[in-house]
This record gives structure tokens, sequence and C-alpha cells, in this order.
DNA sequence: TCTGGGGTCCTAGGACCC
DNA sequence: TCTGGGGTCCTAGGACCC
């Protein structure tokens, strides 16, 4: 059987930890640039907030009703994320993490009463060590799993784990599915669906397997196959190295300088660069992206360069320079900018990296050194004022009004008691 | 007026190889 | 006038996830 531990409202109960004047209160976390709602407690659902949602569209229920916005908090999640991470992999034989907030595990056992109750033995102990509250699906596939934690959620009954481990239980919890809640079937898929008068996640497993082929992507087959309690979604080996790594953000004030876009994909390229560092790899494509004012789709004509780097590298300075490169290839004057972006691509791993024959070994080692203290200082005594390429400029980026501390990554920001 | 960010997988079609 | 067959690799775009 597999398990699926998923945390309730995550970035909401994050916050909720350090900051219990949040609970029972309608709470929503808002995306970067404060921009739309990405995570809601129960009690700002409950106010009609939905995710995904700008929150300029719902001010004045925000208002009315007292709503705390929070900036989201990215230190904080991923912090907490693994914390409730190692715990569960402490309860299980082996662990899949999905997202900052789920993860897969395995349970060989199969007895339904052992099942239900070592989930919510799992529940409890991430309770008590971190605060935040879960929920738990247990099934014979990762899709079902996915169904039953949703059921856990929804229904007080099952006392936030829910087990299904035969086939009329599967039955019953897939004709209360809709097809667009089933994991894997999307906004477009689940159209096509509805177009065919397919509403169910059971109508979807009750087709036969030519019917799937015919009509369907080996996505749409994995998917059928799983509703039917077969395994067809593979496991990932953990913390796999990115093939492609992006840094984006919009901004805070829209901007028509070149020199003000050059300081923020230069911030960008660097986070790119160490990001690359950090998993061990080298890149050999760059390419930068800008969204004028009114372009919500992005990449509009000429609003998108790439460029082959010299030789696989992970060097700030080298990756920098030809994120600039890319810019100015690409930035007219006139319009305003909203939105930039770099993504690295074509990665390796260092000890793979094919290096060009026409520079110096000696000059690579050099900036490979001057990285790694790079990366030594920023990482212990760097915290406020990093060290960094002087093209990266000093100018906040995003708007991030309230923002938590970082409570448990940041000494300075560790949480105060006070006796009264 | 104001609307996130960072990924993965699959597929079709083009370029290329022998 | 007539001109093969079988394959790989890469990329862009679509769809999806959280």
């Amino acid at each position: 059987m597999i398990g699926l531990v998923d945390c309730n409202n995550f970035y909401v109960s994050c916050e909720r930890v350090f900051n219990p004047r949040l609970l029972g209160r309608p709470v929503v976390v808002m995306s970067s640039n404060d921009g739309c709602a990405v995570a809601m407690s129960q009690e700002a659902k409950a106010l009609g907030i939905t995710r995904g949602v700008p929150i300029f569209q719902v001010k004045e229920i925000i208002r009315r009703h007292d709503v705390e916005v929070m900036s989201c908090n990215f230190p904080l999640y991923g912090d907490m994320s693994s914390r409730v991470m190692s715990i569960v992999a402490e309860m299980v034989p082996s662990i899949e993490v999905y997202s900052i907030d789920e993860a897969f595990f395995s349970l060989d056992d199969a007895d339904t009463d052992t099942l239900h109750s070592r989930g919510k033995e799992i529940m409890r102990r991430i309770l008590k060590s971190t605060g935040i509250p879960t929920s738990v699906g247990i099934a014979p596939t990762k899709t079902l799993a996915k169904v039953a934690a949703r059921f856990a959620k929804r229904y007080k009954g099952y006392g936030g784990a829910c087990v299904i481990d035969s086939a009329e239980k599967a039955e019953k919890a897939l004709r209360l599915t809709a097809i667009g809640d089933v994991w894997g079937i999307g906004r477009r898929t689940s159209a096509r669906f509805e177009a065919d008068g397919i509403t169910t996640a059971y109508e979807l497993a009750s087709m036969t397997s030519e019917e799937i082929k015919r009509r369907f992507n080996v996505i749409g087959q994995r998917t059928w196959m799983e509703l039917n309690g077969q395994p067809a979604v593979v496991s990932e080996p953990i913390s796999r190295t990115k093939e492609q790594i992006t840094t984006s953000r919009s901004f805070a004030r829209t901007t028509a300088s070149l020199q003000q876009l050059s300081e923020y994909v230069a911030q960008f390229a660097s986070l790119c660069a160490s990001k690359l560092r950090a998993q061990h790899s080298n890149a050999m494509s760059i390419a930068v992206f800008i969204y004028p004012r009114g372009d919500n789709r992005g990449l509009g004509h000429g609003s998108f360069a790439e460029l082959t780097l010299p030789e696989p590298t992970s060097d700030t300075m080298t990756i920098a320079s030809y994120a600039i490169l890319a810019l100015r290839s690409i930035f007219r004057s006139g319009p305003d900018y909203k939105k930039a972006g770099v993504t690295i691509t074509r990665i390796a791993d260092v000890e793979q990296s094919q290096y060009s024959l026409f520079i110096p070994e000696a000059e690579r080692i050099r900036r490979g050194n001057l990285m790694t203290v790079v990366d030594d200082i920023n990482s212990t005594i760097g915290e406020k004022t990093p060290v960094k390429v002087a093209a990266a400029g000093n100018n906040q980026i995003v708007k991030s009004e309230h923002r938590s501390r970082r409570f448990s990554t940041r000494l300075s920001d560790i949480i105060e008691i006070k006796a009264e």
C-alpha cells in the first residue's frame, strides 16, 4: 500500500505555528510581490477567497472581515517542510517527497485497522513535533492515495486519515470525485471528458482499456490504470538534479530602464548560478525573458533570447555577463517592463562536463575556488550583506510588505518569549 | 491600476546519421 | 522518368503539478 501525507493549508499552518494570534482567524498567504492568494485558512476559504485570485479583487472581503494577509516566506516554509519530512521518514520504510507539503510513503502491512492507526500516528507525531496539521490517504496506488487524502480532509468522520483498501471503497470514493479533481487531469483534459459526458472519476475508471488507448495519451492511460488499482506512476529517485533552473520575478514597480533591468537580470542569473553550484552541476545555455506591461501570457515577439555559454560553467560572473548580453539583444526602449527572468538549461554534472580546449584550466580552477569561497561566506556570515556581483545592484525587486520573520533559519529572527 | 514562481513529462516534427 | 529504410537526438509547445 502507498500512503500520502499532505499538510493542511501548509503556508498558513507554518505562519500559525509562530503566531498563535492567527489561529481561528481568516488568513491568506500571498504569492511573491503580494500579488495573488496562494494559501488560505479554512476561515478564509469560507469567505470565498480562492487559490490564485489576485489580492486586489478581494480587497473588500479582506477589509470587511479583517482577514490577515501575509507575504510568502519561503525560507520558513522550506525549513518546516524538511522537519515534517524527516519525521515521516523515521516512521515508514521509504518516503518520496513529492512537493513542499506532500510526501508519498510505502507501507508493507495490509490490515485496514493497522493502516488507519498508522496513518493517525504519523499525523499525531507531526503535529506534536512541528505544530503542522496534516491529512493522510492510503491506497494501492498514488492516484487513489490522492483521492483518499482528499476524503480525509473533506469528511470529518475519517479523523484525518482515510484508507481505500477494497474495490467497494474505491468505487464509493470515485463516484464522489469529480473528473477534474483526479491527480493528473487538469483543466484542458477535464473539459474534454466533460464534453463527452464523463464527469466523475468512476466513469473514467469504468471505460474499457481500448477506449482509453484510442482517445488518450499515455498519461491518460496511466491515470486510468491507477484508478483501477494498478500502480503506473513510477517513483522518482530522491533529490534528482534539476534539468532546468529558473529565477524570475514580477517587479513591485514597472521599469523602462535598461540599467534597472540589467541589475535585476544579474540578480536572477546569480541566483540561478548558486542553485546550480548547490546541485554540483554546470550549465551550457542561458535564456533571458522580459514581460512588457500588459503582456500576461509573456513571450511576445522579441522578448526572449537564449545564448550558448563558452563552456559548461556555474560561475556567477560568466553567467551574469551572458545574461546581460542576452537582455541587451531583446531590450527595446519605450515599453515599461513588469517582469523578467533567467533560465539555465543543458545542465550536466560537474564530473561529466566537457570543457573548452581553448580556455586555460588554471582560470577555470581559480574561478571555481572563488565561487566556493563566496558560497562559504554567504552561507555563514553573509546573511544580510552577501557577497555578490556589482552588476546586481542593491535594489529590492518585489513587494513583500507583510512578511513574517525567518524564525527557524536565522538566529537574529528567533522567536522571543517574554515573561509578564 | 493593481494578477506567482518553479518545475516535470510527453509528443510531433525537424535535422541528422548510416 | 525513375530516388530507401530505419533509426536517434533535439526542441518547442502543450498540459499538468504544487
